[in-house]
DNA sequence: GAGTAGATTAGAATAATTCCATTTATTTCT
DNA sequence: AGAAATAAATGGAATTATTCTAATCTACTC
C-alpha cells in the first residue's frame, strides 16, 4: 500500500470516482499521483514514461483511459497549445497558460473572478460560455539575452 | 483571368507574396479566394473540397502548402479549438473565437486594444506574449430551447 | 527561349489518439 | 467463500490530421 499519493489527494480521487460509480484502481491512482507530483504539464507520453517506473507493464491505452476518467472527474484539465500533443494539468482553479518560446515550459496564469468576468464581457449579448481557454505564447523572464 | 478574388484582395496577396519572394500562383490565389468567400472557418479539408470546384486536380498537400504560405504572409490565421482539425480564418484583426456546442459554428469575437491590453495585464512581470489565443465554448443566441 | 529556383503533385510516412476484442480485477449476490 | 456480473486494463490494429519525399511541372531571369 505504499504509494506516493498524499492522503488528501487520495481522498479527493476516491470521492470523485465513487460519486460516478468508478473504481480507484492502482492505475488511476498512480496516474493521478504522477500528475500531482511534477506539475510541468506533461503529455500522455510523458505520463506513460513516469508511471511505468511504478507500474512497468501499464499500456499507453490505459494512460489515456485513466486521463479521460480524471478529466471527467474534473480533477485534471487538458491543455491544448496549437496542435501540439495534449498536456495535462492538476490545477483545478481557473487559469490560463503561458508557453515560453525559448524553453518550451508552460506556466499557469491565474484567473480570478474579476479577470474571468472581464473576459466574459467580451461576448456579445445572448452568448454564454461554459469553457474559456486562454493561452499566451512568448518569452519568460528567465530567458537571458546576450547582446 | 476570371477569378472571383476582388481587386483589393488580389493586390494584397500579390504584394504580401512579392515582399517574400513568393509567386502568386493560381493555386494560392484560389485558396485565398475561397477563404475570403465563405468565412465559416473551414478546415484544410473543407477548403480542398471548395477549391477543387475550380481547380479539380489540386491536391491536399498543395492546400496545406498554400495555407502555410498564407499564414506566413499574415493574410490568414490558424484557429485551434481543442484537438479538432485546424481551421482557417481571413480576419486579420485581433479577435477571439466562440464555438457553439449546439451548431458547431465558430464566430469571431473582436478584441480591441482595450481588451487586448486588459488581457496582457494578466501576465506576471517579466513575461511578454506575442501571441494570445482566446476561445469560448458555449451556446449562441440562435439556439432554441423547447421546454 | 534555356536554365534555375520555386511550386505542385501523389503517395508514403508520421504521430497522436481512439477503437476493438480479449483478458484480468473487483464487486455483488447467494 | 465462490460464482456471476460488471468494470477496467491490455496490446495491437485502425484512424486521422498533417508532414515529408521525390519526381514533375511552371514561371521568372538572362
Amino acid at each position: 500500500m505504499k504509494t506516493s499519493l498524499p492522503e488528501t489527494e487520495r481522498n479527493r480521487l476516491k470521492h470523485a470516482l465513487k460519486s460516478r460509480n468508478l473504481r480507484p484502481t492502482r492505475q488511476r491512482t498512480c496516474v493521478y499521483g504522477v500528475i500531482l507530483e511534477k506539475r510541468d504539464h506533461p503529455t500522455a507520453d510523458d505520463i506513460h514514461l513516469r508511471v511505468r517506473e511504478k507500474l512497468p507493464s501499464i499500456s499507453l491505452a490505459t494512460i489515456y483511459n485513466c486521463l479521460d476518467t480524471l478529466v471527467e472527474c474534473e480533477l485534471v484539465k487538458q491543455v491544448h497549445l496549437d496542435r501540439a500533443p495534449t498536456r495535462f494539468c492538476p490545477n483545478r482553479t481557473p487559469h490560463a497558460h503561458f508557453h515560453c518560446r525559448d524553453t518550451g515550459q508552460v506556466y499557469d496564469v491565474s484567473l480570478d473572478d474579476k479577470r474571468l468576468s472581464a473576459i466574459e464581457q467580451f461576448l456579445p449579448d445572448g452568448f454564454t460560455a461554459d469553457t474559456i481557454e486562454l493561452s499566451f505564447l512568448g518569452r519568460g523572464p528567465e530567458t537571458i539575452t546576450v547582446s
